[in-house]
Order: C-alpha cells, then structure tokens, then sequence
DNA sequence: TCTGGGGTCCTTATCCTC
DNA sequence: TCTGGAGGATAAGGACCC
C-alpha cells in the first residue's frame, strides 16, 4: 500500500490575506512586495489574481510591475499578519495528521497515510475547513509521494484538488515542461534544452542516466532521473534545526562609502544576533556578501576557531572581512550570514530541509528525522 | 524601469593532516 | 625522509525554492 501525501498551497496567500482584511480591495488588482512604494526597489511577493491578469507575477520588479498596471494597489508585505494566518491554517491542519511538515508561511506537506479516508475526499474536506475557518481558499495536491503532491497543487488553482496516481504519473507528467520538476530551473531547463533536446518531462524520461549525470553531475543527474519518473521516497519531515541565519539588505541607491557600508553591516550583525538568540544558537562561521552595481555577487566568509554568538566579536570578524572586497565599483547589497550553527553544549544539527536531498531516498544518504 | 530577502544544497578548488 | 593519495574542513560561487 501506497503513502498518501498532501501538498496544501494557499492560493495568492499574501494578496488574499490583505483582501480578507480590507474588503475594499476585493476584486482588485493588489500586489504585495517590499515596502509598497512601486518606484522603490523592491519585488512582487505576491499578486491577487486580478493583478496577475495584467501580466503581473512573484519576483517582477515592483516597477515592472507598476508599469503594467498603475491602478493596481500596491502594499507593503506584512508578515506578523501573514504568519498569523499560517499558524490558524496550520492549526487546521494539525487536526487532520500530526504529520504536517510546513514548508514556508502558505504550504505544508500533510503524511495522511495512516487515515483509512480516500486521500481526495480528505483534502476537499481540509480545503472547506481552511475556507470556512479562515475565508481563505487553498488548492490542494493529492498523491504518493511530496513530488508529485506538489505538482499537483500547482496543476489546478485556485481552489481546488489534485490528484495523481501512480498509474497516471507518466500521462499526467508526459507533456509538461521540465521546470514543473522541483529543482529544475531556468538554467537547468535551458541546458537540458540545448544539450539534449528535452523539453518535456516526457522526453526527460527517455535520457539514460549517464547522460544526466555527465550533462549535470551525478547526484544532480540521478535526482533528476528518478524524478521524472515521479519517484520520490522522501518522508514528511515535521522538524528541522536551520543551517544559516542571515540578513541582507539592498540600498535605494547604491553606495561607495565604506563608512555607510560598515554601519549597514553593524545594523545586520544586531539583527542576525538577535535571531541567533532567538533560535538559541551560537555559530562558527561568519560570511559577508556584498553585490555590486552590475549584480555581481561575491562572498568572504571565516570560521573561527570557536562558535560565538556576541555582537562584538561577529561584527569585528565582519568588518575584518570587508577589507577583502575590491570597493572598486558602487555597491547594492551588503549581507551577512551566519552558519556553522551549533546548539551550546550540543553538537552541530544535522536537521534537514531542503529541495534536494530529501526528495529521492538513495543508498547510504542520510535523511532527516521524521515525526 | 531591471533584478528582494531568507533559506538550502551542490560543485569545485584549495589547504591541511594522516 | 620523501612522495602520493585519501579525505576532511574550508571557501567561493551557483542554482534553486518560496
């Protein structure tokens, strides 16, 4: 007997959470993103359907934006509001399985295998209470594993529910582009494309496996190869421990001063601090990213001989690193990270989430920890 | 009109130790 | 003592996801 897995996506989360909220904007174009200003720098976050009906999607430029539709009602992104309503959502969610494995503020993976419900009936159910409970509507994808779980949420939206089975995996798949596939991008999807004539998930399937695996390297290759064929062991992972904890910021406009530059890095250095303490780590490893006014984006980063988590000593090691960067042209962006996470008086996590690792099971890989 | 922010993992190169 | 390789740690860049 198979696993039966959910993939519960919010539709336009952020966007419906501002129309639930001000009825004034229902029916509307709203696009939520950065601070709201469209002539700002800043990107879509998410656009209510009328708004993508202009063309308008997530990760355009607020301009870009605001040039296809000037009427649209731009607003700032509000997370306290959102994770609100992800946690009612997720709340919901909990009633149905313990086995929820949220996957950022509007999705989550449901393991609902130990339900002797059909899976289809479940999830309209879940979509009613979800709508009924919080006026918010969800597309739901039904299936044997998370893969194919997530394509299917995304096959039909908004509001509704999905399903594949294993007997339809390869009809259902055959003809859609390779970039359904998680961890296939734009530049995968146009090597694939140029080196090999693959378009679809379909023709994909009929690349042997050394040939992905010479075209993308092999652990790259071999995931692709199982993936096209809907194959996916990964289990629903219910907790993680995080790997990094950073913050980056993009300046209005871009800057040479080494004295802004240091101030913005000790404004990010307290900021990631207090989310190292927050989450109750210390860390070992401290990187700075600085991107130029072409995009070019680089990164110095040190591992010091023992985790810290003081202000002082992360922004000393910051401000050490900047010196390493060529200041020869004007600078966008200046981030700082902090990794080499470790619980004091534990050893390093070894948590797991991610896109790639956990979605194919192989030999001797390790897998997270499920619930 | 360009192109955010917070993450994860992979690949490759390099250095160091055994 | 010299040399070569294995393998871990570190560093940097890149791709991808939401």
């Amino acid at each position: 007997m198979g696993r039966k897995i959910l993939h519960v996506d919010m539709d336009a989360f952020f966007a419906a959470v501002e129309q639930l909220r001000r009825p004034d904007l229902r029916g509307k174009p709203v696009v939520v993103g950065g601070d709201g200003n469209p002539h700002k720098r800043g990107v879509v976050s998410t656009a209510s359907y009328e708004a993508r009906a202009f063309g308008i999607h997530s990760a355009m430029p607020l301009r870009t934006a605001y040039a296809k539709c000037p009427h649209a009602v731009f607003l700032a992104v509000d997370f306290a509001a959102y994770g609100d309503y992800s946690r009612r959502v997720r709340a919901i969610l909990h009633e149905y399985t313990p086995l929820v494995e949220p996957l950022s503020l509007d999705e989550a993976f449901l393991d609902v295998s130990h339900r002797p419900d059909d899976p289809v009936a479940l999830a309209q159910d879940i979509r009613a209470a979800i709508n009924a409970r919080t006026g918010l509507t969800a597309s739901v994808g039904v299936a044997p594993n998370k893969l194919l779980a997530k394509i299917a949420s995304n096959l039909r939206k908004p509001d509704a529910v999905t399903e594949i089975r294993l007997e339809t995996v390869a009809e259902m798949l055959r003809d859609l582009p390779t970039t359904v596939l998680w961890g296939v991008g734009p530049k995968t999807a146009a090597r694939l494309g140029e080196a090999l004539g693959v378009r679809t998930v379909g023709e994909l399937c009929s690349i042997p496996l050394a040939a992905l695996q010479t075209l993308l390297g092999d652990h790259h290759g071999e995931y692709l190869y199982h993936i096209c064929r809907g194959e996916d062991d990964s289990p629903v992972v219910t907790e993680w421990e995080p790997k990094s904890i950073s913050r980056e910021t993009t300046y209005q406009w871009d800057t040479r001063r080494r004295d802004v530059i240091v101030r913005t890095i000790s404004s990010l250095v307290g900021d990631v601090i207090d989310d190292l303490r927050e989450e109750g780590y210390v860390a070992r490893t401290v990187t700075v990213k600085i991107r130029y006014r072409d995009f070019a984006t680089h990164t110095r980063a040190q591992t010091l001989p023992a985790p810290v988590g003081d202000a002082a000593t992360v922004l000393q090691t910051a401000v050490a690193l900047l010196e390493r960067f060529a200041m020869d042209r004007p600078v966008r962006l200046v981030g700082v990270r902090l990794s080499n996470l470790v619980k004091p008086g534990r050893e390093p996590g070894t948590g797991n989430r991610n896109f790639f690792t956990p979605l194919v099971r192989s030999e001797g890989r390790r897998l997270p920890v499920t619930g």
